[in-house]
DNA sequence: CAGCCTATGTATAAAAT
DNA sequence: TATTTTATACATAGGCT
């Protein structure tokens, strides 16, 4: 499905291997959409590149149901301070600009008595002063933000890592509730 | 890629929706073989029709010893981040102490001579600039340390959500002990 | 239903960006 | 490295057995 007819080995040449492992990956996602959507069909993908990044797809309906409310909920609570860290982070500058601009107002540098220097002196310390407050309220803002979504994220990992085990109970309870009428085709 | 261009939604002719699962669902399991041969990545594929039947497929048990290496190798680095936050947070304090501390040996506030003054305030500006910028440093290191072990919790976080079908495939590879394709009646 | 046929829509290999 | 482009190979929808 290309210029050329593929075999199908293991690529050798590293740079094409990437590349068609990034296409590749992309096309089988796509493809395990449309089966879960076109044929009503619950279907989980999971991929991990040679160099161990994760990849995948999940359909999520009965069989993760829970999951997927447990995680939609932790996904918004880590977006709303998303938002607050970056407000903070990109915010920031432009607050500061405005702080110093809104100091500086009315002074004006080629005044050179030494009266209005020294009134100048004042308000520029005053303005940084202000401004050094800011910034470090800001920063330590920033910290304790992300400090929490740390923690918010290790106790998703924790859930998350309990969920592993549910899910085994649960298939194997599945299977066994079944068993009179188990049949596998080899 | 057929006789006629087919929407992405549930197909409501029931047996036309039977015939393209079958097809599409070999052709998935098809697609992600090569990929996992092609580019050397570990694959596992699970599909479950609207009926109840199992499908699925997994390049092999190479998958759960890649995830449990890297989710190894994941603990170990954000440990290590773990200390070096600490390490800013509780040993900065001393450090910018020590700074000022070793900027102010020699002068003494009680010589009122306005030379001494002038030399004490060039003193301490030296001292409180080189205070401001080690601060500002180390705070920006701080904050960069909280955003990469947040990076690398989410990363954790997506690979203990795909362990959760990870176990799944395992306990069905234990059933069926054979190919790396079959199907299952529940 | 499973499989074959074939016209047609898609995926993607190679190359360029 | 990811994305876009183009030419080609592949997958598959509808039909038929």
């Amino acid at each position: 499905m290309g210029r050329k007819k593929l075999e199908i080995k293991r690529i050798e040449n590293k740079s094409s291997r990437q590349v068609t492992f990034s296409k590749r990956r992309n096309g089988l996602i796509e493809k395990a959409r449309q089966l879960s959507v076109l044929c009503d069909a619950s279907v989980a993908l999971l991929v991990v590149s040679a160099s161990g990044k994760l990849y995948s797809f999940s359909s999520g309906d009965n069989l993760v149901k829970i999951l997927d409310r447990y995680g939609k909920q932790h996904a918004d609570d880590l977006k709303a301070l998303d938002h607050q860290s970056k407000a903070l982070n990109y915010g920031s500058h432009y607050e500061l600009l405005e702080l110093v601009d809104s100091k500086l107002v009315g002074s004006n540098v080629k005044n050179v008595s030494i009266d209005a220097l020294v009134q100048l002196e004042e308000h520029l310390e005053t303005a940084l002063s202000v401004t050094r407050a800011k910034k470090t309220e800001l920063m330590l803002k920033l910290v304790e933000n992300l400090k929490e979504k740390e923690k918010m994220l290790k106790e998703e990992n924790q859930v998350l890592a309990s969920q592993v085990w549910i899910r085994v109970a649960q298939f194997q309870l599945q299977v066994s509730r079944s068993s009179a009428t188990f049949t596998c085709y080899i």
